[in-house]
DNA sequence: GCTGACAACTGGTACGGACCAGACCGTACC
DNA sequence: GGTACGGTCTGGTCCGTACCAGTTGTCAGC
């Protein structure tokens, strides 16, 4: 190994500021080390025989690739190495079980209907497609822990009402529809209980809630559009985010959540 | 709504890429739509009399915001919202920056304390370690957001108080501190406003907030211990769950169920 | 011994000019 | 009709210059 013996940025296809940061990356990686400084700015143009708007943009990929960090007055130096970050979120059993709380189910109703226009569309429903309309109460212990009001396309889950809906949906939509959900998108919210849900909650009217409005895909379709309810004084939710590791992934997908 | 009248680039404390940063942020988010094209660079710096390397460098961080994107020979266009996880260790700023708002911070107060026990224990503090406590009103176009508590071990972070504390702690403890948030714990539930915190928000009492406590690592120690509070009704969290990318796959844990 | 002014670094912002390269469209040519 | 060629949009690269703003060490002055 010849060291490395300030390689030569020439004119040709590859941008200069793109050969400057691999010797730079190179340089901070081989020879310096974490903390210590690269040459300033001023240097590396009189050294390389670029402008120093070349030595900023082949700096500033580097920061952006989180390699170097510059402090202004002092330097530019190398980065101790950055760790992406990745959501986990545990799952609802989980917590509970973590609790020590049992789930169960109240079934309110479940019945075919048309949904209203937004749902429809989440759905992606045409204009007469019609839906199971699912109202569910969660439990942990015998107390109530949220309200569900889930809508799901008949077209895909024919005779939904003749089956146990005191449990797992997800588990039911698996084993007799082999629909598996993979993926979804969630959005959460905080809002006060009204007299209605308050009272199916049993909970006092403006009681603080956790809205989750959930879009569940299996296959690439939408298969359920559900707003759940929950009590924000009995429920919490509680993620690590966390490191996962460098690169572009090392994906541990985790499961869901809630 | 007086539309957007061409605001003015101005000489002063802000840098002219970053005011041209939000008025094109603005101007994306709220006048043109996703996939539409925004002026181009030549004809930004003729309205906003600014150079061409400033045009680049406003449209280059709105691009790392995820907000735009670029074609070469053909223009640069509104990014279509990413459907990636938003519920990452991302810093406030970049958060309300994606939504089309521009973040600010009203600083409350910094101070050295003693932290109460649960604090000290999850801070990881000796009986008389002191931590300085931080509270902080976070905005989005000028509307209070959320209202952060802080408590910072002070051992890790000494003369943290004549620091700019108006902006990202996270990019503070990294460029002064070469410490950076690796992994956190975050636990959320619902919660009423009370009438201090209604106060600081702006918010009338009892206005439902989303609450999150985080404990926050570096390199193992916890760094950060901070409570904020968010307004419900304002301010919503988004999140994909499931499957992410290719790799050794698909892990999805069992036990969830919805 | 302490303090303050200053000089000499560092990176940060901003200008204006020049030319290269991809995309697009109309027009002249086969 | 189809094709090839420019002109003219767009962004991409690169230069040189100037000045501002933090950081730190030196040195005179108290």
């Amino acid at each position: 190994m010849p060291k490395s013996p300030a390689r030569v940025i020439t004119d040709g296809p590859r941008p200069k500021h793109a050969q400057l940061s691999d010797v730079l990356a190179d340089l901070a990686v081989r020879e310096l080390g974490p903390e210590s400084a690269i040459p300033s700015e001023r240097e590396l143009m009189a050294t390389y025989d670029v402008s120093r708007a070349t030595v900023r943009k082949a700096i500033e990929s580097l920061i952006a690739d989180g390699l170097l960090n510059r402090i202004h007055g002092k330097g530019t130096f190398v980065a101790t190495p950055r760790l992406e970050s990745r959501l986990h979120l545990a799952s609802f059993s989980q917590d509970m079980r973590r609790r020590g709380l049992t789930p169960s189910t109240r079934l309110l109703s479940v019945e075919l209907d048309e949904p209203p226009a937004d749902v429809a569309k989440a759905l992606d429903l045409s204009a007469d497609g019609s839906a199971w309309r699912v109202d569910r109460v969660r439990l942990a212990d015998g107390e109530p822990i949220a309200l569900e009001n889930g809508w799901y396309p008949e077209r895909l889950l024919p005779g939904l009402d003749r089956h146990d809906l005191g449990g797992s949906l997800y588990d039911l939509f698996t084993e007799v529809y082999d629909l598996t959900i993979e993926s979804a998108e969630q959005t959460l919210w905080g809002e006060a209980a009204d007299a209605t849900t308050a009272r199916r909650l049993d909970a006092p009217v403006n009681t603080p809630l956790l809205v989750f409005r959930r879009v569940s895909y299996s296959a690439g379709r939408p298969l359920e559009y559900v707003v759940s309810r929950y009590r924000g004084d009995r429920y919490q939710l509680h993620m690590s985010l966390g490191r996962d590791g460098i690169g572009p992934s090392s994906t541990t997908s985790e499961g869901q959540q809630q």
